[in-house]
RNA sequence: GGCCUAGUGGCUCAGUUGGUUAGAGCGCCGCCCUGUCACGGCGGAGGUCGAGGGUUCGAGUCCCUUCUGGGUCGCCA
């Protein structure tokens, strides 16, 4: 028996009533977080995104008819109160920024019943993810959920302000669109009209951006849902959402200036964070060399060391085979790790199989001084000082070492450097360590397909001085690319592109592309450059990592209203589903194969 | 696709080496209570232990398969 809320108005939100407002007559309308019956007196907890409020039915003030359905409300009702503001006769409530005040009711009307929730509604949920997420629409009345949402709509917001203050325009692109094959695996979308053919979704806005640089844009931003068909993370959704940028006349000075102020000011606005800039850079290769990763975490140190030149004429044959084969052998000091039990050693070392790595040797530096060590049977005493000196092992430390290809020992020690560190609690979620990493490769080589592709994309511009390398020695090329790294987190990262047909053409050459099959996926890009181009550069920002971070959170499921799952299903709405076959007709598609329990229902 | 991890009343969990009617807190329902705010008091309902199969005299507890979440490697220009 829901009432209409006809002829009120909602005056207030919850919390935005205050003892300014005594003797006041307010009306209020939410959610009933918790209702205390005490007999002749009903005390109620009045939800709405701002807050919490509490209101007093007393027979006297209310009706006896309004007193019987205040008897009457369970958590979750949804209702509309009017009544006096009053301070409270009793105890102040210190954790309710409505605390020193309270609505004496004089009318109430029940505008929504509800039924009894399949999980408590409250701050700090304990209750299991796949829960909340078939009952998103209930998780996300849930404050905080709400207060991320809150931020990252602030976020967007003054990211709009300023960077339209910036001279930048905010212009759409499609999201039905054409498929790249390099890159991400799209999704795709049948086409009615041209059947067998397909649109993709956008992976990102890349060409479109570029193309409106050529258009005379000169800079525009779009905040930009894109979409990749590629396994699920804490931190990866199948749809996600970017700040994309892309700027004329400019080199990357120009766009790495403009987005860390941007940058700064986000951290300032939203938590009150003083963000120093310039932001630091770091190549690419120092961040390898001394953190394993092209998305350090700058929060604690514990930075590799290469050891190569210390163990290159001992007698183990892991370091031995290592270096043999042109690879290296480098390790971290756990400083004050060297009581650390060998089930833990014994963990890290499964840990580091999961990298790549074959093994993982260790000292033990103990108390006294002598060592405990998976490999000193191998060493001379004398060997062993040299290469804990060279760790600047101390009595107490615990020295972990990998020897492999760099890139194993790099992915290995890397990866295991911050595993340390969070068994250590040394990850503080309110430190946040900014870095630019630069000076990427241009190219990588991917050893299944035999072939040199680009690290970032193929429209990357090469860094001047290398370019002399790019038909010799491809791999050596660095790119005029560059990264923002958050706390371990890769935040963004864009790159100078190219916009010379010369360049242009030795990359996809690089690449092992033919003229032909270049103008086949991009040449409508490839045209525009024909038509006068500027130079330009751009950059894309992950808004959902950004969002979770700001917020301390460990997953972007929770900075995003309705997310997927592992396996890129929604819970709540249950897609993706099957289609009817009327609607495979027309789109002229047959279903070959698909799982017994799908095609059942 | 691989590896790790979890799945016990509505929620969160406990359930010893397999052994009588599966427990707790919160929530829910009923009655009482005019100052509560983790309200309180009294009473009550509610689970066969994700599913299927197996071992056993006997399984929540062991084995196999499978489903559903989470983490991660591969993948993510």
């Amino acid at each position: 028996m829901a009432e209409s809320m006809k002829g009120l108005k909602r005056t207030h939100r919850c919390t935005e009533v205050s003892v300014n407002n005594v003797d006041e007559i307010v009306t209020v309308m939410g959610w009933v977080q918790k209702s205390r019956n005490k007999g002749g007196i009903i005390f109620v907890d009045l939800r709405d995104r701002s807050g919490l409020l509490q209101i007093i039915f007393e027979e006297a003030n209310v009706g006896t008819e309004n007193f019987g359905k205040a008897e009457k409300l369970r958590s979750e009702f949804v209702v509309a109160i009017t009544g006096k503001v009053s301070k409270r006769a009793g105890a102040v409530n210190e954790n309710l920024a409505t605390g020193d005040i309270e609505i004496i009711a004089s009318d109430i009307r029940i505008l929504s019943e509800a039924d009894t929730p399949p999980f408590p509604i409250e701050e700090n949920s304990k209750t299991k993810e796949d829960l909340r997420l078939k009952y998103r629409y209930l998780d996300l009345r849930r404050p905080d959920l709400q207060s991320n949402l809150i931020m990252r709509s602030k976020v967007a917001t003054l990211t709009r302000a300023f960077l339209a203050e910036e001279g930048f325009i905010e212009i759409e692109t499609p999201t039905l669109t054409k498929s790249t094959p390099e890159g991400a695996r799209d999704y795709l979308v049948p086409s009615r009209v041209h059947q067998g053919e397909f649109y993709a979704l956008p992976q990102s806005p890349q060409i479109f951006k570029q193309l409106l640089m050529c258009s005379g844009y000169d800079r525009y931003f779009q905040i930009a849902r894109c979409y990749r068909d590629e396994d699920l993370r804490a931190d990866r959704q199948p749809e996600f959402t970017q700040i994309d940028m892309e700027l004329s006349f400019v080199d990357i000075d120009d766009v790495i200036d403009v987005n860390e102020r941007l940058v700064a000011k986000m951290f300032k606005d939203v938590l009150d964070v003083d963000v120093q800039l310039p932001i630091q850079r770091i190549t690419y290769a120092e961040a390898m060399d001394r953190f394993g990763s092209d998305k350090p975490d700058l929060r604690f140190g514990m930075e590799l060391k290469n050891v190569t030149d210390v163990v290159k004429d001992c007698e183990f044959v892991v370091f031995k085979g290592a270096i043999e084969n042109g690879g290296s052998v480098r390790g971290i000091n756990a400083n004050g790790q060297g009581a650390m039990p060998r089930k833990k050693i014994d963990a890290l070392v499964e840990f580091a199989k999961t990298y790549g790595a074959r093994g993982l040797a260790y000292i033990a530096i103990n108390e006294d001084g002598t060592y405990k060590s998976s490999f000193s049977k191998f060493m001379n005493d004398e060997e062993m000082a040299v290469l804990v000196e060279a760790m600047e092992g101390k009595a107490g430390d615990l020295l972990l070492f990998a020897a492999d290809k760099n890139k194993v020992v790099f992915d290995v020690l890397g990866a295991l450097r911050v595993e340390i560190a969070n068994n250590l609690g040394l990850l503080d979620k309110s430190v946040y360590k900014f870095a630019w990493i630069t000076e990427f490769p241009l190219l990588e080589w991917n050893e299944d397909q035999e072939r040199f592709q680009a690290m970032h994309h193929p429209f990357t511009m090469p860094m001047e001085e290398d370019l002399q390398y790019i038909d010799t020695d491809p791999g050596k090329v660095r790119a005029k690319a560059y990264d923002i790294v958050l706390n371990g987190t890769e935040l963004g990262g864009g790159s100078v592109r190219i916009y010379q047909n010369d360049i242009q053409e030795k990359m996809f050459a690089a690449l092992g592309f033919s003229m032909e099959d270049a103008y086949d996926q991009f040449g409508f890009l490839l045209n525009a450059f024909k038509y006068g181009v500027p130079p330009h550069a751009g950059l894309a920002f992950g808004l959902d990592r950004l969002i979770m971070l700001m917020a301390k959170e460990d997953s972007i499921r929770d900075v995003i209203a309705f997310p997927k799952v592992k396996d890129a299903s929604c819970l709540m709405s249950d897609a993706p589903n099957i289609v009817d076959n009327k609607q495979l007709e027309e789109l002229a598609l047959s279903i070959n194969a698909i799982k017994e329990e799908k095609t059942e229902e």
